[in-house]
RNA sequence: GGGUCUAUAGCCAAGUGGUAAGGCAUGGGACUGCAACUCCCCGAUCGUUGGUUCAAAUCCGACUAGGCCCUCCA
């Protein structure tokens, strides 16, 4: 497999540590809201990819983190802490607040066909695991306490902005006008481990630290979790594009320097989704969540088509007119599929040709649009039969995960099979007549119940929608 | 200011040096009482400009436009 690399900026051939075993990080959501569609984008890439990588074989262990601690590391920003703010916003505890939107995310993810990763952490659980890494840290020379915070060393780091491209001198402090410099720390990209000073009024969440009772900074969890449960070697780390710098770029110093090694080969990182305005955010614009577009009667799989339909790593803009084509073509591809006459009958032959193309399209750094592109290849090869046909899709629907297999006729009772039966006879009698009012109005009210009549030569047969 | 990515038909998009896949939309047609469904047909020389090469959308340079990042962010 080729994918890209963020540290290298090249497409690179994957090579896992282990052979046939990947091991998998990706940061998850932090619990404070619901996701926007934007989000949720990053995680199809990255379902996409763990099941593309399972396709060709491999092993994936994934972890993922869920962040239900205050995200904001030093005295540097005036913002608020995001689980706070949000436990005041709907006057609960954080620990409300994170089991909602931990709920509320997984379930997004679901309805989206995104599998759970095997191992979910909360970053709340291992605070003993960052102090022991902050210990240490601090003991070898990378962390020094200033005014009652630990601070992680930036100028220690080895490489710190190979991941970012950065040049120290060029970066500008604080360009949101928001940002004060924190006086505490030695360079100013210095970020906190720990803090026990705190600006939050009412900071709930508190823990018992050698250097007092405070918090952990936002970087260590990821570099903690990923540590405790992948182990001292990663193989590819994921995120969104923004979370490049500082955040991976701070996972990088304090791990490696943790580890005394290098910690991950491959970083991915996928694009945004940006609306006609720019980049799509929470608070700003339509606040685009599933329950929204569900609302609207959009398909929520209509909208991992319409993810599936970019690259990755290019920023896609969302618009209902996009998103109406997409569920058109979504459905319309599925019309297809359903038509497949499903009378058992494997043609081996070209099945190897197809898997082929389809693992290519995989190994061609995550080229979903490709994926799809074979699948209607498959379905427009006059030499494959429908069973065989059926057989590739159901198996590149393992990766794309868009059901595109759909169950036979619902199983509806006699009874009503038989009046929709009788429905069928009156509006062809009244077709008969040529009393198309009363033809359409059986047709219009069949509709209203979920059933649609389909027209054709042969006459007219019935579909559950 | 620095970094980084992108630029292919109305929209999404493949293409990784040999003369432009696919999907959707539009238009035309078949079918139909009409509609839906289905089927058939139709479209681009690849942001601009230099260069390398027998050959470039594909490589290199410049330019233009746009997005994102530079301590909230997927």
């Amino acid at each position: 497999m080729e994918i890209y690399n963020t540290l290298s900026k090249k497409v690179e051939i994957f090579t896992p540590h282990e052979e046939n075993i990947v091991r998998m990080y990706t940061c998850g959501p932090t619990v404070y809201h619901y996701a926007h569609i934007g989000n949720l984008r990053t995680y199809i890439f990255e379902d996409i990819l763990e099941k593309g990588l399972e396709y060709l074989g491999y092993d994936v262990l994934r972890v993922m983190n869920v962040t239900d601690v205050g995200h904001l590391e030093n005295d540097s920003d005036t913002g608020e802490d995001k689980m706070q703010k949000g436990a005041e916003r709907e006057h609960k505890s954080v620990y409300e607040i994170a089991d909602f939107y931990e709920k509320a995310f997984f379930h997004d993810c679901s309805k989206l066909n995104i599998r759970k990763p095997k191992v979910v952490e909360r970053a709340t659980k291992h605070i003993d695991t960052y102090i022991e890494m902050i210990e240490r840290l601090l003991d070898l020379g990378y962390a020094y306490i200033s005014n009652g915070n630990v601070y992680f060393d930036v100028s220690k780091a080895k490489d710190y902005y190979k991941l970012s491209g950065k040049n120290p001198d060029e970066l500008f402090v604080g360009v949101r006008d928001s940002v004060e410099e924190d006086k505490s720390k030695r360079n100013p990209y210095d970020f906190g481990l720990w803090f026990t000073v705190s600006k939050f009024s009412n900071q709930e969440m508190k823990w018992d630290s050698p250097w007092g009772v405070g918090y952990p900074g936002w970087h260590i969890e990821c570099s903690g979790i990923s540590y405790k449960f992948l182990g001292e070697y990663l193989d590819i780390h994921c995120g969104g594009v923004d979370n490049i710098f500082p955040h991976h770029t701070n996972e990088i110093a304090q791990s490696e320097a943790y580890l005394g090694h290098k910690w991950c080969n491959y970083w991915v990182h996928g694009e945004h989704l940006n609306d006609s305005t720019g980049k799509m955010s929470k608070s700003r614009g339509e606040f685009l969540t599933i329950d929204l577009l569900e609302s609207k009667g959009y398909n929520p799989l209509a909208y991992r088509f319409f993810c599936l339909g970019s690259h990755y790593r290019n920023q896609l803009v969302f618009s209902y007119d996009a998103l109406d084509t997409a569920e058109k073509s979504y459905n319309k591809l599925r019309n297809k599929i359903k038509k497949l006459d499903r009378t058992p009958d494997l043609h081996e032959s070209k099945i190897d040709f197809y898997k082929d193309k389809f693992k290519a399209a995989i190994s061609n750094d995550l080229n979903t649009s490709s994926m799809i592109t074979i699948l209607y290849d498959v379905l427009k090869d006059d030499e494959l039969t429908d069973f065989t046909k059926l057989y590739l899709i159901e198996d590149f629907d393992k990766v794309l995960s868009l059901d595109l297999i759909q169950d036979e006729k619902s199983d509806i009772s006699e009874e009503i099979e038989t009046m929709i039966l009788k429905k069928i006879e009156a509006r062809n009698n009244a077709k008969k007549n040529k009393d198309y009012i009363t033809a359409d109005k059986i047709r219009d009210e069949l509709l209203e119940q979920g059933i649609k009549l389909i027209d054709s030569r042969e006459g007219t047969t019935y579909e559950i929608i």
